[in-house]
RNA sequence: GGCGGCGUGGCCAAGUGGCUAAGGCAGAGGUCUGCAAAAUCUCUAUUCAGCGGUUCGAAUCCGCUCGCCGCCUCCA
C-alpha cells in the first residue's frame, strides 16, 4: 500500500486517488529562461520516479507539467522585469525565442537524464484566456480587485492562506511596515492580472486593459482545466511552497469552494559543495556542464540514492563515487545480457518475486529509492553468483528481468548499452578482437611480458580486457 | 526577526518506538588469477551532534543546547 508525506498534513499518509484507478499529478515545470541546473535533475528525476512508479502500482496517470513563458517579475514593486524579458533584451531577440530556446534545452537535459516526459506539457502563454477568466470569477466573489489595470488577489478574504507552509495570514496582512504597492489594499495581496506599461513585450488584452498574467495563476488554471478542480497529487520544489502554492491554494479553492490538492508533494534543494547554488555565488553548474563530467545515468543513480525530501549536496567525492557503483551495477547486467539477452516475463518464482516484493515495500514507502536500490545490489551479487556458478539459465532470465522491471522501468536507470556504443564501431571492435587473438597467442607461449604491455597500451586507450575462464572480454571505460 | 528542515562509521546515505543500525564508495585481509582486472567472502559505528526527560524499551517521541541548511523576493 502506498503511502506519500503530504507536505499539508506532514504526516505519511495512504494515497488514494479521487476517481481511482486515475491519478492526476501536476509538476510545477521550469521558468524557461535559462539553462536547467543540478536542481531541475533532482527534481525533475524524483518526479520521474513517482510518476513510473503509479504506473507500475497499476494506476492511469496522467501527468502535467507546465512551461512558463511568461510572469515571472524580478522585483515585488510593480516595476520589475520579467525574466524572460530581460533575457531578450540581453540577447536581442524576441522573448518567444528565449522561451523556446531553453524549452528546448529543458527536454534535451530531461532526456539524457531518461526522465519521461509528461502526459501534457503546457504552457503558459497557451492558456491566457482561461486565466482572464478565473481572474473575472474571482472579482465576481470578492476575492479579487481591480486598480489602475492591475488585479490583485485579497489576501484577506481566505483566511486559510498559509496553511501549507505554515504561515499566519494575519502577520502576513499586518506586516504592513512595507508600504503596499500601488493599489493594493494589504502589502502581501499578489497580483492575478498587471498592466503592461509601454515597452512591455508580452502583453494581452484583457477586460482591464492591456497587461500580463500574474505569477501564480498558470498552474491553478492548467491544473484544473487537464486534471479537475481536486487534483490528485501536485507536486515541485521545497522553493515553490511559499508563496507560489499558497497562492495557487487561494486563487483555486476560492474559485471552486473545495480542497485543490489531495497530496502534496515537495522535494528538497541541492546544494553544491555544501552551499546553494547561484549565479552571484559564482557556483552555478548547469547539467550541460555536469554531464561533461559525469554521465546522466550516474547522475541520476546519484541522485536516487538520495531521498526526494532530504537535501542533497553535489560534490565531486559523492558524485564519483556513485559512478564507481553504477559501474558496478552496469557491469553485471551486462555480462547478465550477453548471456541470455533479452528479458522473460514478469512473473517470478517466490525465490526472486521476494526481491520484487522487497522493492515495491521500499517504494510504497514514500518512494524510497535508496531501499530500492539495495534491493539491485543485492541482484547484482545473486546474477555474478549465478554467472560464476550454476549459470541456471533461468535463474538468469529472472534476473534479468528483474533489473529490467525495477531498475529500467521505474527507476528509469539505463544498463543496456547497444554493441555499437560499448564497442565504440565495428572497426575498433575488429582491431581490439585482432590485438586480443595476439594477446591470447603471447599467453599461450607464456610471453607474460607481451601480453602486459598489449593488455597495458589498450587500457591507455580506454579499452579495458579481463581475462576469464571463458577467454577474454574487452570493454571501454 | 518569522516559518520549516537537517545533524547516522573516513565519505555518501537508508532506517523515525522493540530481531545482530540497510546499501554504495573508500580501506584491510582471504579466495580466484601467470600477473592484473572483474567477481566473491570476511572485517571496519556497543552507536546514531550534545545534555536531560517520557517509556519495560528510543537513532527514532518530548525539552534544551550547539552546528548546518532552506524559505520569507523569482527560483526545482
Amino acid at each position: 500500500m502506498l503511502t506519500i508525506y503530504n507536505t499539508m498534513t506532514r504526516k505519511k499518509e495512504v494515497f488514494t486517488p479521487v476517481h481511482p484507478p486515475f491519478v492526476g499529478m501536476y509538476v510545477c515545470g521550469p521558468t524557461v529562461y535559462d539553462d536547467p541546473h543540478l536542481g531541475h535533475a533532482k527534481s525533475y528525476i524524483s518526479f520521474d520516479v513517482i510518476y513510473r512508479f503509479l504506473k507500475a502500482s497499476g494506476f492511469t496517470v496522467r501527468y502535467v507539467q507546465n512551461i512558463t513563458d511568461v510572469g515571472h517579475l524580478l522585483g515585488d514593486d510593480g516595476e520589475g522585469e520579467d525574466r524572460i524579458l530581460k533575457k531578450a533584451r540581453v540577447e536581442q531577440v524576441e522573448p518567444v525565442e528565449i522561451a523556446q530556446k531553453y524549452e528546448r534545452h529543458f527536454f534535451r537535459d530531461m532526456d539524457r537524464l531518461n526522465c519521461l516526459r509528461p502526459d501534457i506539457s503546457s504552457r503558459a502563454t497557451g492558456h491566457i484566456l482561461e486565466m482572464i477568466e478565473l481572474i473575472k470569477k474571482l472579482i465576481e466573489k470578492g476575492n479579487a480587485y481591480e486598480q489602475d489595470g492591475n488585479v490583485y488577489f485579497d489576501l484577506s478574504t481566505f483566511p486559510e492562506y498559509g496553511k501549507l507552509s505554515g504561515r499566519n495570514v494575519d502577520d502576513l496582512l499586518s506586516g504592513t511596515r512595507v508600504k503596499p504597492a500601488e493599489g493594493k489594499r494589504h502589502s502581501a495581496d499578489f497580483a492575478l492580472w498587471k498592466r503592461a506599461d509601454g515597452n512591455h513585450l508580452m502583453r494581452w488584452p484583457s477586460p482591464w486593459g492591456t497587461g500580463f498574467p500574474g505569477w501564480h495563476l498558470e498552474c491553478s488554471v492548467m491544473s484544473m482545466k487537464y486534471i479537475g478542480e481536486t487534483i490528485d497529487i501536485h507536486g515541485g520544489g521545497l522553493d515553490n511552497q511559499f508563496p507560489h502554492h499558497e497562492c495557487e491554494i487561494a486563487q483555486s479553492e476560492s474559485v471552486t469552494g473545495h480542497t485543490f490538492v489531495n497530496y502534496w508533494i515537495h522535494n528538497n534543494m541541492v546544494t553544491l559543495d555544501g552551499q546553494k547554488m547561484s549565479k552571484s555565488l559564482g557556483n552555478h553548474v548547469t547539467l550541460e556542464e555536469l554531464f561533461s563530467t559525469y554521465d546522466p545515468m550516474t547522475v541520476r543513480f546519484f541522485v536516487l540514492q538520495g531521498h526526494y525530501r532530504s537535501p542533497q549536496d553535489f560534490s565531486d567525492e559523492a558524485l564519483s563515487s556513485a559512478r564507481t557503483g553504477y559501474g558496478r551495477l552496469v557491469r553485471a547486467v551486462a555480462k547478465l545480457r550477453d548471456t541470455v539477452g533479452e528479458p522473460a516475463s514478469e512473473t517470478y518464482p517466490d525465490r526472486w518475486e521476494e526481491y520484487r516484493k522487497r522493492f515495491f515495500d521500499f517504494l510504497d514507502d514514500d518512494f524510497n529509492t535508496s531501499g530500492g536500490i539495495t534491493v539491485l545490489f543485492d541482484l547484482v551479487r545473486e546474477t555474478n553468483t549465478v554467472l560464476a556458478g550454476s549459470k541456471n539459465r533461468d535463474d538468469l532470465q529472472y534476473l534479468n528481468a528483474l533489473f529490467h522491471e525495477l531498475g529500467e522501468g521505474i527507476l528509469g536507470l539505463v544498463f543496456a548499452s547497444t554493441p555499437e556504443a560499448s564497442q565504440g564501431g565495428t572497426l575498433t571492435a575488429d582491431l581490439v578482437n585482432l590485438l586480443v587473438r595476439m594477446r591470447q597467442e603471447a599467453k599461450a607461449g607464456k610471453n607474460w611480458a607481451e601480453a602486459d604491455a598489449i593488455r597495458d597500451h589498450l587500457k591507455s586507450l580506454g579499452i579495458v580486457l579481463e581475462d576469464t575462464r571463458d577467454g577474454t572480454s574487452w570493454s571501454l571505460e
